[in-house]
DNA sequence: TTGTTAATGGAAACCATTTTCATTAAGGAG
DNA sequence: CTCCTTAATGAAAATGGTTTCCATTAACAA
């Protein structure tokens, strides 16, 4: 019978045991904002939404803890012009939920896509053998955005 | 007969003009160093390579006048996630030279690739159709990069 | 040449993120 | 369970690229 204040049973905890990280209740905490929000959050925005339930976790480790499970492969950092990292949850153990955006430059309006995909990722997989032969690359990530205006920006011009 | 102090001669001149831009010296003097410089320039850099010449143009007339050639489409604004803007002229008169990014997280060294680039851009012009139909976005702009380890990097792991 | 007003430079402000450092607590050893 | 090592933390201060402010200058149309 699970305690109280029993920690660790989420699908994440094994992630951390081989890595030699400590499981902490705020790395708990924002993996449990992230998992349960839509969208594309600040560590602001985390911070935020953390506070109410874990008033001692601060905005430092919001940001410490965001870039750990961003080498983790567990985040994705995400950069959409607007002068602030964003964040959202890189896979459940689901599977892939492999998507792209779509950024309106005027209202900042973000569209997760996933049209085409399977051109881009199979286009993109191709290019990432043949440009990490080519330059020696070990390629590990790749960044394909849409920029633009949305129809309100658009109409409002 | 041209006098001394000549200006408004460059491939650039007419850009202006027509968009109720003033030609002036700082402006000039940017484009100069920009159409002249190899790789991607950080408006400090662009700062410093000005300064010797034009020692009265300050580094907030740098960044006022990326704006406007950014704006312009004169000059790419790019991202290589180390924290400062980076900026390449975007195209001669001469016509393309369309090329996407290759990055090392480590060194940060940056590699220009057209390897591909027809593909991508076939794809990228299908997919920008398409989502721009579907999402009613006026699609601008993209961005490809890839991000990875180069050689040098690996090796030092 | 003159007048309008866009453009400018320097200093100060901004603000997301990082660093510092003293304190706390995760989790392995015993 | 208790101890111990040291990773993790919070608060406050520092950082640093970029923007804003405002008085002054100069582009260029009339
Ligand atoms: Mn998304
Ligand atoms: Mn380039
Ligand atoms: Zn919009
Ligand atoms: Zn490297």
């Amino acid at each position: 019978m699970p305690r109280g204040n029993c920690r660790g049973q989420g699908w994440w905890h094994g992630k951390f045991q081989g890595c030699g990280y400590r499981l902490t209740a705020g790395r708990e905490a924002i993996l449990d904002i992230l998992s349960k929000s839509e969208g594309h959050l600040s560590a602001e925005d985390i911070y935020m939404k953390v506070h109410p339930k874990y008033p001692n976790v601060g905005l430092t480790t919001i940001y410490r803890t965001l870039d750990v499970l961003s080498n983790l492969g567990m985040v994705s950092k995400l950069d959409f012009g607007d002068r602030r990292a964003r964040y959202e949850l890189a896979e459940g153990p689901k599977g892939a939920h492999h998507h792209h955006h779509l950024v309106c430059t005027d209202c900042n309006k973000v569209v997760d896509y996933t049209d085409f995909i399977d051109d881009e990722v199979e286009l993109l997989r191709e290019t990432e053998k043949g440009l990490g032969a080519k330059y020696n690359f070990k390629i590990t990530n790749h960044i394909i955005q849409f920029y633009g205006l949305c129809n309100k920006c658009s109409a409002k011009k």
